[in-house]
DNA sequence: ACCTGAACACCGTTCAAGT
DNA sequence: ACCTGAACACCGTTCAAGT
């Protein structure tokens, strides 16, 4: 499904050649959320390289140095941004289903959402988390709660499914989404063809799974692995496993 | 219609080294591996955002497209210098020790690689592996057939294992090395203190875990889980567990 | 406060030409 | 083949000034 734009009065695309037709005190009427609106815009469609003040000025029909009344630099536009899109997981509500069947939801969530922004892959590592990373944390702490986990050991279960989660996500998009990346890529199967047969042997044992690419299988199974070990080390108590 | 802008004056020039002191006949004598060497002292000392071919090329004393005579374009030196990164990695050798020991260090001799290149995190996390990442899978591979998981599994266990030990290492090293970083990174904090009581309970009362920095104990902690996890499912007949 | 015009100090890359 | 000079089409950001 796409995105639901909020459709504002832009017309589609044609910043072609509408150069800023205001006198240098006349005013634009922009707001913050055009602004992030028009930068997601690119974006998405374009990729995060391709996102630049410019660029979303252009798209706006201003000066590119108007952008800075609204957004300090272009990080300050970038967390925003990013905060804004993390406000996007639909996180499970507080059903009675066990807390690690809802962990593996909130995670599967969070992994969709970062496949449905390919070129925001990075942003969603390397971006110190705003008010909706909060919003998420908190769901996946109460989970944890319930299952009798907190304190110092609940954030570093966090922290684990957290970064095996994006971590995956920000693995598996770049080989598939990269702008012009198509030669460069499929050259991965024929580098291992070309490899020693001796010293990679198991390498070239494991030629056809290793060009395959990652996906939704392999993320449940690394996922499943990864509660399992927590329960197994954090639950003492638990009898009913099934 | 805007006028391109090329008027240019006899500007002094400032740069730190000789600036070509050639002729266009004659050759600076510059190497592949030159460039590569020169590429990354600049990413490890400035930041892989401040690594351009133009400083490159400065640092060498060649104009900027001599470059190109040795790399097809930046994503091409990019690759290039990370691959020439992970050759680095220290193997563990084909030692008695238990594979899933073998693993654990492998995995943290990763870590320590990437965490020692603060500013290629995201590089290693996007980029698709050249020749040392397969050697490394490769030592990776042969462990886990001495535990007897060969075949797509095996596959399976070494990109979960890869995926959260660098995305472990990409998330808690941005927090730390960004360059102007300082106040927003702290700003995390007291970020929390100004969420709403109610609805961001747990998180507030998981603060100080929350902001201290994931490190050394968080990574050992996951990994063990899912390890643990791993040879739960994947070993079904084992019984000398310690 | 919100915007434009102009400028500064950069980018990656290409093209022609010299040896 | 290896390099320079010059140019093209971009960047992010700042500064002064207009309303």
């Amino acid at each position: 499904m796409v995105t639901p734009m909020k459709s504002r009065g832009e017309q589609p695309q044609r910043s072609r050649r509408v150069p800023h037709a205001r006198t240098p005190g006349q005013r634009a009427g922009l707001t913050r959320e055009e602004v992030l609106s028009s930068a997601r815009t690119i974006a998405e469609q374009h990729g995060l390289e391709q996102l630049s003040m410019r660029r979303v000025a252009a798209s706006l029909g201003v000066a590119p140095n108007a952008l800075y009344t609204y957004f300090a630099d272009k990080t300050a536009l970038l967390d925003a941004l990013f905060d804004a899109i993390l406000g996007e997981v639909e996180l499970p509500g507080p059903g009675a289903e066990p807390w690690q069947d809802g962990l593996a939801e909130l995670m599967r969530a969070s992994r969709r959402l970062v496949l449905k922004h390919p070129h925001l892959t990075t942003l969603f590592l390397t971006r110190p988390g705003g008010r909706n990373a909060m919003r998420l944390g908190e769901a996946a702490l109460r989970l944890l709660a319930d299952g009798g986990i907190r304190g110092p050991e609940a954030v570093t279960v966090l922290r684990a499914l957290l970064t095996y989660t994006l971590g995956f996500a920000a693995m598996e998009v770049p080989r598939q989404a990269e702008p012009g990346r198509t030669v460069r890529t499929q050259g991965a199967g024929s580098l291992i063809e070309s490899l020693d047969p001796e010293s990679f042997r198991a390498t070239r044992e494991h030629a056809r799974e290793l060009a395959s690419h990652p996906g939704d299988d392999d993320f449940e199974t690394g996922l499943r692995w990864l509660i399992r070990g927590i329960r197994a080390e954090s639950i003492v108590g638990e009898e009913d496993e099934p």
